[in-house]
DNA sequence: TCGACAGGTTTCAAAATTAAACCGAGGCCT
DNA sequence: AGGCCTCGGTTTAATTTTGAAACCTGTCGA
């Protein structure tokens, strides 16, 4: 990520700025196994097989950039547990978006054994769809990056 | 990407396969650019800043997944461009996710100096919302990732 | 024919990732 | 109390990936 700093410091646009934070090999995994329940240092380094190092450097980063916060539990105080703050509960969007598609473009048939559920009846996700503000559906050509007016415009 | 190939290979879930094709740092960049209307490799990297190999690594790889298409044009037969395929173009999905969590979560005020806008009208667009299969609006803990009954059962 | 340019590939140094060894603080068992 | 185990890391050294820059090749226009 050397250039990449140096690149996308200033980044224009949101997605460049999420990339920023979220944009690497193991983070979403991170957060994917978190919104699952898991909460210690030892439970996502076993489930996704990183290396300890690079998951402390990961935790370290999301703790810093407000992801998660560090929980020292009542039950075993000398165990920190990683816990999602708000902002980054809210990339359950994200996650729900990488999920449908990976769903949709990434499988064979029958290979599929996950799938990601309402936690309530167990029943199915509808895919998330992207609408214009009057409600209009919206597809892959329909909407565009624009520039702001001015930053002192507003 | 060494270790997490061999971690994922086989991933059970489709945010992990999504993350394979496109986890790493430039290649939803280059998606993104291709939605705003790059086509050409020199576009690309002109615009991303990435040294080349890079560049000409991640198409080839991109290429090879179904993402893009090369098509030679008529005009400058010696040119090809990079079109997005349809799985390709299914991730603007993915990118409005990002698009709206960065927006949301990672600028200062007045920072911001781009946004996605319906093409037509220019009118903002609406944040993604996850959904229940009847319709109710499902918040970060309402959902689950479930394992499917087993592989061999439908 | 000359030079310029687009689209890469090659080369080599710098940075990130990895596995594995190590370490300190608690628990737990005896 | 002593010994051993586990958890949560850090350190070290080898491997991979990345990045910048040089280089190559085919096309184009003058």
């Amino acid at each position: 990520m050397k250039g990449r700093k140096t690149n996308l410091e200033g980044a224009n646009c949101g997605i460049a700025r999420s990339l920023q934070i979220v944009g690497d090999w193991w983070t979403l995994l991170i957060v994917r196994d978190a919104f699952r329940g898991y909460q210690r240092f030892g439970e996502f380094q076993k489930n996704l097989g990183l290396a300890k190092n690079i998951l402390s450097a990961r935790l370290k980063k999301l703790v810093q950039e407000g992801i998660f916060t560090i929980e020292a539990h009542p039950d075993s105080p000398s165990s920190p547990r990683y816990v999602l703050t708000p902002k980054g509960e809210k990339l359950y969007t994200v996650l729900v978006a990488l999920w449908q598609w990976g769903e949709e473009n990434c499988f064979d048939l029958g290979e599929l054994d996950t799938e990601m559920v309402d936690r309530i009846d167990g029943a199915p996700i509808r895919a998330l769809q992207v609408k214009a503000d009057d409600g209009r559906l919206l597809g892959p050509r329909d909407f565009r990056l624009a520039s702001r007016p001015s930053p002192a415009d507003a």
